[in-house]
DNA sequence: CCTACCGATCGGTAGG
DNA sequence: CCTACCGATCGGTAGG
């Protein structure tokens, strides 16, 4: 499955799947402007003019890579919060799919969350949207826990920007052969979102249950 | 006191000072990498090779902003637990401090958080051991809460990556003319912090008290 | 997939 | 603080 950096060998050619991945390694690595093409061919065992025949240019790599996985993170949300009933499962299961995703693809979210700024339009603005709209949706879940009395009264914007940039640092740090499981780990920031969101309430559900 | 891209006039000249603001702005927006030094020149409106007249390279620039702020991380640090004699007051007061940075100074947060790869040896050995004894020490607090019986069981350091990273995410979002200030957003991470830690322990003190 | 090559720009230096 | 200039490297194209 994993051909990051396999040398190719026999007749096997470069592909625009293993371009793509080597660019992500290295994107991750120095960042989108650090990396030179010269560096992803390298990787590849190719000459630089040759990755032409894989992709369109440096940006349209990043491009690819960013809008990719911002909609994968919306329907990621999507799915979870719609198989789940009560806010507070929502906002469990939302950040458990955020998180786990971060640790799993630690390579995309470091590119997406770091060179977002190297974006040229319309791509930019396309992104920027659909993260506007992962962040809006979860503040709005908290704001519905607010309202429902199960929540602590406090800016739900504070609470929902706090709860997914504490998962996006879980690329920064995450490794494979570390002490947790990327599940371990989702299920953990789950607890912590919600007990950000309680606030000094006790885990109990609303004084009507 | 704001100098940034004030235009130079009269008999005044650009300064350390001066370059190094210029500097911070531009590799804040852009990245170290992102960053022309024909940028910062243009920014006080001076030809490039002047820019040498107060600074040794593009490299020592970002040495001098990001050893600067991860030495003040540390004192803050210091300075702030030092002066609390409970965990939990500790806690809030160490997340209280490090929050506040990072909404006072977006700028060189930014720049700590995204550039410390394009750092060379001996300084990125020296910065990265100044974030790992942050990163121990809040650590150790959150132990030793959880060994005094007043926070869950729970890994220690996932407490405080989340704690950490979530307060280094304010400089993504915080504007100085936002809805809250830097001491609000400070005080309300420290609740957070808090709560993540005690888990599903009320907010009073271990049952001997 | 390659070699050969492009103009542009990079960080930095010489010398005043 | 400037002009003039350096070698190196950048992303990308021509043409096969």
């Amino acid at each position: 499955m994993r051909r990051t950096s396999r040398p190719r060998s026999e007749r096997e050619t470069a592909s625009v799947y293993s371009v793509r991945d080597a660019a992500l390694t290295l994107f991750a690595r120095r960042g989108f402007h650090g990396t030179a093409l010269s560096e992803i061919a390298e990787a590849l065992q190719i000459r630089t003019p040759s990755l032409y025949n894989h992709m369109t240019s440096k940006q349209g790599l990043l491009a690819e890579i960013v809008t990719t996985t911002s909609h994968q993170v919306w329907e990621d949300y999507r799915h979870a919060v719609a198989e789940q009933s009560t806010i507070e499962d929502q906002i469990r299961a939302a950040v458990y799919v955020y998180a786990l995703r971060h640790a799993t693809h630690p390579r995309e979210a470091m590119v997406v969350n770091r060179d977002i700024a190297a974006l040229e339009e319309p791509t930019l603005s396309e992104v920027l949207e659909l993260r506007r709209r992962h962040e809006h949706a979860l503040r709005g879940l908290v704001e519905q826990g607010i309202d429902d009395g199960i929540f602590d009264r406090q800016p739900a914007s504070l609470v929902s920007f706090a709860v997914l940039e504490m998962c996006v640092s879980i690329a920064r740090w995450y490794r494979p052969d570390g002490e947790f499981a990327p599940e371990e780990i989702a299920r953990q920031y789950g607890e912590f979102a919600l007990r950000m969101a309680r606030g000094d309430r006790t885990t109990s559900r609303p004084s009507g249950l």
